[in-house]
DNA sequence: GCCTCCAGGTTCGGTCACTGAACCGACGCT
DNA sequence: AGCGTCGGTTCAGTGACCGAACCTGGAGGC
């Protein structure tokens, strides 16, 4: 464990919660698991990442309090779900400056049906930050160029957090 | 290319922000371009990765037009400093959750002299996500373990983005 | 009971990126 | 010329990631 994971020396928060969730695949497995999914079997259809890797990857994250495990469903505990600021600016920024192409999802506030803004608030309703249990993902069409089981799935709009709608 | 560092087949904005700053390293040379550092030989003493790494990701880091470089000097551009929302809140996060000692660094509303609050903002202001050019950092007494000359340097309260305070 | 299927992993070579140390060239100073 | 520093590059060794194959425990059928 000396090598790769740590920054031992970085006696810093930053560095800290990089250790946590700055791996490769993880804070992809965090996306995802606000958009729903909970399974291994969805994670990785979703993500075609190695076996291994995800297994390691929800072990540590279930170690670290950012995800619990219960009947074989991976869900985000409080403080993963306080990640939530993060994925979304960080979604926000690589939108505006590497996917040309506009943005694949809209998250909309459901209780009044806007989407919200680059800072997560809604300007309609005065609400600053947006929790993710009163966001809805819509995906735009043609946009999502994935094709297996868990995207189709997650191609309906659906609220955060709430498990994959359909299954088959 | 085709291994560790793209996400093929996520076509999703996360994804694409994570190529460009979700490598090891990044996002802690990106915290110390905010916390004003500028050349090579400073941030390889302050981060303590190896040459190849630094160079490697600084070099990435300006073809992507998070950093220019310049006369020697690596500073962060404007889309780089649209990142000061996902390291602060990193650093909030992992301070919440990871560092029981409490935090090294307390990010100061250069105007009015106050803390800005964990969503980034001022509330005895009314400013909402106070921007890193009015934040001043201070460092905790005591708190901050490292002991190299840009730690050192760090040290004394200064503003975020302002090149290193102090040179031997 | 026994067989089959499937979800949820673990194991296993091979490859690639990270690591630390050594080396290199340009520049400034004496 | 000789020395020091800055900003890298090169290089062997190692650990993490990769894909494919294999294992295991429980559910369902017969």
């Amino acid at each position: 464990m000396a090598l790769g994971k740590d920054y031992a020396g970085q006696n810093c928060s930053i560095a800290r919660a990089l250790e946590v969730v700055g791996e490769r695949w993880t804070l992809l497995i965090i996306r995802d698991a606000f958009f729903g999914v909970r399974r291994f079997s969805d994670f990785l259809a979703h993500l075609d990442c190695p076996r291994a890797v995800l297994s390691g990857r929800l072990q540590t994250l279930v170690e670290s309090g950012v995800l619990t495990k219960r009947l074989g469903e991976y869900t985000l505990t409080e403080s993963g779900r306080e990640l939530w600021p993060i994925v979304y600016m960080l979604g926000q920024w690589g939108g505006r400056h590497f996917s040309a192409d506009g943005p694949t999802r809209v998250l909309v506030h459901a209780e009044c049906g806007t989407p919200i803004d680059p800072a997560g608030d809604c300007p309609p309703c005065g609400v600053p930050g947006v929790p993710p249990t009163d966001l809805e993902v819509h995906t735009v069409p043609g946009r999502d160029l994935r094709d297996d089981p868990v995207a189709r799935a997650l191609r309906s709009p659906h609220r955060l957090l709430e498990p994959l709608p359909v299954r088959p």
